[in-house]
DNA sequence: CCCGATTTTGCAACCGGTTGCAATTTCTAA
DNA sequence: TTAGAAATTGCAACCGGTTGCAAAATCGGG
């Protein structure tokens, strides 16, 4: 089927050492010897086969790539900003979608059986738990997107769920509204925790303010969409912190539906500042979380984790701010 | 670092071929030794490596997932029916971008290299001739939404575009408008040519209507959104066949900026039925495209050539139709 | 219990490369 | 020109598996 170096090397009239060493950078071949390989290389149309090299060199250069969200716009953003990055690198992803895959030990194994140098695990809603469980088969890991925390299992690169909680609740708090809720994602997801929980303390100490939550089912417009209908139908916050655009514009969608007006009627503030948060007919109010910076320094450190396994884990927290556009009504006077 | 077969053969005290034979489904192992082989190999943590074993076998069940298009929602659904639709079969995408890849040649070779059993194409805007450059390699490939052909190059699942260019004009033209226009995606997309190709030629029978073209650089809410503005600032048509719904989505934010209302002043048909498409706030009129029946069919297609390689190209040709919504205003009475 | 047929097992070669080591060639300086 | 150092080359073993073939073990029937 394929050209083989044996091939190469019995054209060239050269040993099969000689075809590799050309082939692999940093090797002693004499000018003659590469100008002979690579002709007779040409004339057969030779190219080295990864999979067999890296049997002995123990590098794939593969990189399992792990998400369980493809609902989400902004992550086929992740996917672009992720596959350019490697490929540029010289390395290559192995998309693995865990939307509905039951058992993380499986997705583990597979990507072992495929000896992958390392494995980015990219979604804001697995625990940490789950990428811990790459390091532990010694596979080297970086958890994008990942639940932040001081004392991490392996490393993350992200935002402060917590904090991004508590700044979207000053927000709110700020602009002088009395009854404020949270509008989530998944709520087993950590990022939704997280917000929840820092939305939550920053408005405990405002015991005057009426607080409520609930949860949509998915990171996507759709699910946004049906929670904020449910809520217009069963009583209705002033505003709400929505975990995230895609949220916040279904929530939008439904709002408008129902003949409400924003931010007259009610507020609306979201997480991430896509794309679409910036157009003139949406103009959502939202808090920025750095999706590039996020994914570059991902890609770094997975890099330098590939001479350096063993490399204590690190949190990267990036910090977020606010955006501010038309969905929520102005702050009041000091 | 993993465990090997030889380390399992040892711990088991059996020869390396009965690890191996246990671990291959088809072999012959009695009762009594893929017990002894298994205890061995679960206490050792052992799982095959199949890069390895793709050597021998000469199948790695890696399939190159290929696209460009990493700014459509579109397509976050049609990698996650890929994504899926592969792994449950067993096979493992590896995902190649292509957006700023200069050489086509490039991303050929390299899928070479990592051996993958097959190649989806999954984009409407590469040309058939580069889905062909890996058919030339002597892998098996599948160009999903691709340009459809009467006589295709290489497999091809997707939808007839010239068609949807003539379904949208004669949507256009009952409607009773007598200036229409084509705003197409990228120019030199193939799906761009064949639907505005069809739209003229619809149009062509159609003299007393006025028509005019023109096209964004991408397809994207953004593209779409800068070409609308552009158009309202230019001179608009009274009705526009957007060359996709991300398109439309984006011009209906631009003529909403502008002041203007769909349908009175201004109709818009878009082509995919993407979710949202179908919100009450956006209610886009558009021709449906069948991405899950593409999917799953490009799916069963390279699974069949794997077993089949030389299988002679077929062209999968679904049909579209109209989803009546409101940016268009009412056809006219017979 | 024996014999031929069938199943199971191990040997050894192979898949397509890489690499340490020793042999050979080329270079440098005297 | 020549010896010694440096660079280049080939040999052979190895990476982690698979598989054809023949030997060994097991089975079935008389």
């Amino acid at each position: 089927m394929a050209v083989t170096l044996k091939e190469v090397a019995e054209r060239a009239g050269v040993s099969r050492s000689a075809v590799s060493r050309t082939f692999t950078d940093g090797a002693s071949v004499s000018d003659k010897m590469r100008r002979k390989v690579e002709k007779a290389a040409r004339e057969l149309g030779y190219s080295p086969n990864a999979l067999a090299s890296s049997l002995t060199t123990g590098r794939t250069k593969l990189i399992g790539l792990v998400s369980n969200n493809f609902h989400n716009p902004i992550f086929l953003e992740v996917f672009d900003l992720f596959t350019r990055g490697l490929q540029e690198r010289g390395l290559r992803p192995l998309l693995v979608n865990m939307s509905d895959e039951t058992d993380p030990e499986n997705s583990v194994r597979m990507l072992r059986q495929y000896s992958v140098d390392g494995v980015v695990v990219a979604s804001s809603t697995l625990s940490p738990s789950f990428a811990k469980a790459f390091r532990d088969a010694g596979v080297p890991v970086v958890h994008s997107f990942g639940r932040s925390s001081s004392a991490p299992l392996v490393h993350v690169v992200g935002i402060d769920n917590v904090e991004c909680g508590r700044m979207a609740a000053r927000a709110l708090v700020e602009r002088g509204y009395d009854h404020v809720a949270f509008m989530g994602g998944p709520e087993n997801a950590t990022s939704t925790q997280d917000r929840h929980a820092g939305f939550m303390s920053e408005l405990a100490r405002h015991p005057e303010i009426r607080t409520s939550h609930s949860f949509a089912d998915a990171y996507s417009f759709e699910a946004g969409r049906r929670e904020m209908m449910r809520l217009v139908n069963s009583g209705l916050a002033q505003a709400y912190f929505c975990g995230d655009d895609v949220l916040s514009i279904g929530a939008l969608s439904a709002i408008e539906d129902s003949g409400l007006h924003v931010p007259e009627d009610i507020g609306i503030i979201g997480l991430n500042d896509m794309e679409m948060a910036g157009w003139q007919n949406i103009d959502l109010t939202t808090v920025q979380q750095p999706i590039r910076q996020i994914v570059a320094s991902s890609i770094e450190l997975m890099v330098a984790m590939l001479d350096e396994p063993d490399r204590y884990p690190e949190a990267r927290i990036f910090p977020c701010s606010i955006v501010e556009r038309g969905t929520l009504r102005p702050a009041r006077q000091a």
